[in-house]
DNA sequence: ATCGTACATACGTATATGCATATATGCAAC
DNA sequence: GTTGCATATATGCATATACGTATGTACGAT
């Protein structure tokens, strides 16, 4: 007997034509480099480092989180986002090629981040 | 004196996310793919690759050269398409996962591409 | 000049997408 | 309970995108 040796897939829907256009925005692609650089950020604070409206940055991380381009993760009023533990390879190839060369992309996000206040303390 | 390193930008207004928004389509994605693998392709060719509509092939063909992501050359009654001599590493770097890791994506295209007659023949 | 092939574009239409505003939910403190 | 904050979603509208069909242009052959 064998037992299936891929996890769950996060998307099974998710081609690279649609990854690639989930990454075609302004929004979610600095959402999407600011958590890989970061590794977990939740929601306000991504609205401060992105100075954009909350519903906004929500609703592109909704379709973030559909394509299983992140995982969500609940701690108190705070909803934190992050890279899914499981992604297939050329999905992580393709997000190292992009942040590669395009880091700069968030340069100043990342200031706005660093000059914030009252970020959430992260525990659990 | 410090000379420019980086060469003349293709398209000066093209961010990240329109490229990638632009590679964001089955078609244009496909287009990419195959291009990349063949090396040089005309429009008849993709057609029949694709088995879609010449105008329908066209226009997205003027996308991709429109945003730098594809270069042209006429010969005779054809038009060949190729990569750009010059391009954003990541981009290559971006096709190149894909084609590892997703290159099942063309295959049927391949095929077809295979199967064509009076493919017109490269010359200069 | 005329025809056939290859390719590009214009027009009208259907759908998709992004946004602002308003509303709803969930949690913590009081 | 109520208030306040963080987050999510629903609605309505403007714009963008993709498509089919038709038409236009460029080239080679006759």
């Amino acid at each position: 007997m064998t037992l299936a040796i891929v996890p769950t897939e996060s998307a099974p829907g998710l081609t690279p034509a649609r990854l690639l256009r989930c990454l075609g925005d302004e929004t979610r692609l600095q959402i999407m480099l600011l958590i890989q650089q970061h590794g977990e950020l939740c929601v306000c604070e991504l609205t401060a480092a992105l100075a954009l409206s909350q519903p906004k940055v929500s609703r592109h991380l909704a379709q973030l989180r559909q394509c299983g381009l992140l995982a969500d993760r609940r701690q108190g009023q705070w909803v934190f986002y992050q890279l899914p533990a499981v992604q297939p390879d050329w999905v992580r190839a393709v997000l190292e090629a992009i942040l590669d060369g395009q880091g700069s992309l968030i340069e100043v996000a990342r200031q706005r981040l660093a000059a914030m206040n009252n970020r959430p303390n992260r525990c659990c």
